[in-house]
DNA sequence: TGCCTAGATGGTAATTGTTACCAAAAAATG
DNA sequence: CATTTTTTGGTAACAATTACCATCTAGGCA
């Protein structure tokens, strides 16, 4: 856990949500501090799971909203995971996947050779480009070793 | 829509089904012939819809399990769009997708430059990859129009 | 060709992830 | 503080997907 990050973020979300008129909560703030705390990619209701002991009472639908208004202030990201729910990551600088197409997880690669692709020259067909991630799918060390049990 | 890809692909899953001892039915050469025939990327959904007209009775059930039996044969690929539910993609060569982060529309993107990223170097933990896909994220032409009317 | 068996299909019911809705509660503003 | 606006909690609705089981079909064999 980067503490940094945790720190950034939550001011970075507290001058975002001022300059838009945004109210302040204690679930907003809990649900981003818990996002930015964690390395992985945890689904809406992991994130219901460990954010409920700290705020009592806390409602699964409101978890659902706040991730939604976090992700169009733009301090989470919304991922699509081989798996089948949502799932929300509080890390935004660039990073890409290892995709493993046997237990579906994902983990980040923070990779300096992949962040600078040569998009220019592309044809894009209008498309705009903001941002973009590369996605290596095969199989992680923990599934590769199951399979092949000595080698 | 590209005859050779169809026909290709029929061909590969017919020895993949006899290599494997798997049945060859009508609802799995239909629904494989119409993700070959299409361009785009359909929900389970959306594929149903299709291909119930040319065999009657076909159940909703069933092509759930058909594609999830084509995408472990390797002829089909799964993605998961930002939108919502998993769909379904008969191309499997390399290609990668624009992503639009207003309409969650996904467009195939055939590139090149794109193909031949130097991975080899890479510090992976032990994953190994076996393909990868580039994901540009932005705003495609349609929603680029909608939002700046006149420039 | 017709029978047999494993495996596939169809249809319904159950499950899961997510959204809609509205009354009650909590922020911001002056 | 009082007011206004927005959010929250909780339940109900909804949509996508899976479980289950009786029926049916493809493929192997006599």
């Amino acid at each position: 856990m980067d503490q940094d990050r945790v720190d950034n973020g939550l001011r970075r979300f507290e001058s975002l949500c001022r300059e838009r008129g945004l109210p302040l909560t204690v679930q907003r703030r809990e649900i981003l501090k818990a996002l930015l705390q964690r390395d992985d990619h945890p689904t809406a209701d992991q994130v219901y799971g460990c954010v409920k002991e700290r705020i009592t009472g806390l409602s699964r639908t409101t978890v659902y909203r706040v991730l939604e208004t976090l992700v169009r202030l733009g301090v989470v990201r919304r991922l699509h995971h081989p798996g089948t729910s949502v799932r929300f990551d509080g890390k935004i600088s660039r990073h890409h996947h290892l995709v493993c197409r046997k237990c579906n997880r994902v983990i980040d690669l923070e990779n300096r050779s992949l962040d600078h692709l040569e998009l220019s020259s592309m044809r894009l067909h209008g498309f705009q480009v903001e941002d973009y991630s590369v996605h290596l799918v095969g199989v992680c060390a923990d599934c590769g070793r199951k399979s092949r049990p000595t080698s």
